[in-house]
DNA sequence: CAGCCACGCCTTGTATACAAAAATCAGGCG
DNA sequence: CGCCTGATTTTTGTATACAAGGCGTGGCTG
């Protein structure tokens, strides 16, 4: 009873979400894992907008140069972080120490946490309780479960996609995947994945439907931390023409071979993945042992 | 300024940690919100009494008593204020002030920041930059696209889920349905909508893709929102027999018939969803105005 | 010599303090 | 009489301080 009225301008529905742009590079590169060792990770100043030394020595310093808000210096180390962990930049298993991290973006542990946290609700990091940040390790089951996720959804989505198609879409689509293209065969690896996983998020996105697009984009980036665990080196993702062949059938409207190639083009990578098995401790140590750095 | 530490945060912390079980099911009522008042709301003498014992109640129950962390409280937490909004305790629009939240579960503002946030993540409630956050009210477009996923994902499950249903299963999703009905036919619209949401999300869980299955947790959770926007208070979401025929097309392994259903029953609750255009500002000051709720 | 225990450091978890910004309320003026 | 402007208050954003837990190391003992 007592319900009092709402302030009735309160339509405001801003969604932060499916920002798919702004991707400069940036400072991704030291914030890797370090074996437990005291030093002071490189702290190179790099190009940090951001008047401030890293001795921290000034507790409330600079009040007067932030813009309105911390949010958009969030985005952008959260994307930072997102590209560096989709281009194998960051391994899984790479731990993310928060301090680390604070003395590379000059932000501190709270804001550190709050962009972990996001990334651990994507399942790109996780957060072990005690142990802190590290980059996820998909379980096999896990990677089935991706993939056949985006069977269904990026499959289903065809059809939807080609009716929605339009030239200029279908240029844009076409220019990224020969950029892919040519990122492969130039052997950089970091750009093609990246690019491939740009290209299935664009193309969900064309749907119209934001809600899938953003589940396809989360999906693409685990795929791609996938592919870093069971990739093979050599036909890195998506092949050659899969992704051109498939413009071209959604430029023509048929959504059903759209579906199809689709359907194809993910079996392909999915097949390309090497399954084995790792139940034993053997691997395991294996690779830990194997990738100190 | 080197503070010691106050006996208030002392008890506060160790009274967060150790009743864990005392005020769990009285404290998701008294969140709502509050017309923006200053003093007499808020000036509430703290009346919850604080049963802290500062005897050291486990200090070295370091497994059993209290586990890793506050961590099953935060997630208790979340729950609580994730029921509410899907029960419709909450209201779309409704403010979710920080320290009211603090207050109601004795947790501090950064735990509860971390909920919120993920909350958010899951577009249960909206962070506006400035102004904190509120159950978000979900756009028509946000009511199409889910509802959409929602045909595409939980349809495509069904043959999945056929093969992997047993008799268990069929009779708990029996026992699920015939409960909604009850509370439906008994006025508990909470408990039905909860109910419901809780019967897909079993549902999409049998097919045993954990990524999916989470997906359309998140899914229903905003149908439910959705329905406390834009449903008639009638037929409220899923009538009468939908679930059951659902269960028993899929106890029979028919899948493909299952999809059928699935794919009738999601049409029917999508189509009791009344559209009503609140585009201008009368009609905003009508609703407001006319309902005295 | 090996295993066990204790100590200590490093890292995270949590709370609180401080500051800025937005919204509301009050008052004055057109 | 309404609108605009100024101040207050509320509320969030951010940083820092403190506490606790885990892990490694080193010393002791069987």
């Amino acid at each position: 009873m007592p319900r009092s009225q709402e302030p009735l301008s309160r339509q405001s529905q801003e969604h932060a979400q499916a920002s798919l742009h702004k991707e400069q590079a940036q400072s991704r590169d030291s914030a890797n894992e370090r074996p437990r060792g005291r030093g002071p990770a490189s702290g190179q100043p790099h190009s940090h907008p951001h008047p401030q030394e890293p001795g921290s020595a000034v507790p409330r310093a600079r009040r007067a140069g932030k813009n309105g808000d911390g949010a958009d210096r969030h985005d952008a180390i959260y994307h930072a972080i997102s590209d560096a962990i989709i281009e194998h930049q960051l391994r899984p298993g790479a731990r993310l120490r928060e301090d680390a991290l604070t003395e590379v973006f000059h932000v501190s542990r709270t804001g550190i946490r709050k962009i972990l946290q996001r990334l651990a609700l994507e399942q790109l990091v996780t957060l072990t309780p005690r142990r802190g940040a590290s980059v996820t390790r998909p379980t096999e089951s896990e990677a089935r479960d991706v993939f056949a996720a985006r069977q269904l959804v990026e499959c289903g989505l065809m059809p939807e996609v080609a009716d929605y198609m339009t030239a200029d879409a279908a240029r844009e689509l076409k220019r990224m995947a020969s950029d892919e293209r040519e990122a492969l065969r130039a052997g950089e690896h970091s750009r093609a994945i990246k690019l491939s996983a740009a290209f299935h998020e664009r193309l969900a996105g064309l749907s119209g439907n934001a809600t899938l697009a953003a589940f396809v984009r989360q999906l693409c980036s685990r795929s791609s931390l996938i592919l870093a665990v069971y990739g093979t080196t050599g036909p890195l993702g998506c092949e050659a023409h899969d992704h051109d062949d498939l413009v071209d059938a959604l430029e023509r409207g048929e959504g059903n071979h759209a579906r199809t190639l689709m359907h194809h083009h993910l079996k392909e990578i999915e097949a390309s993945l090497s399954v084995v098995e790792e139940t034993a401790s053997a691997p395991d140590l294996h690779q830990i042992f194997g990738m100190v750095r």
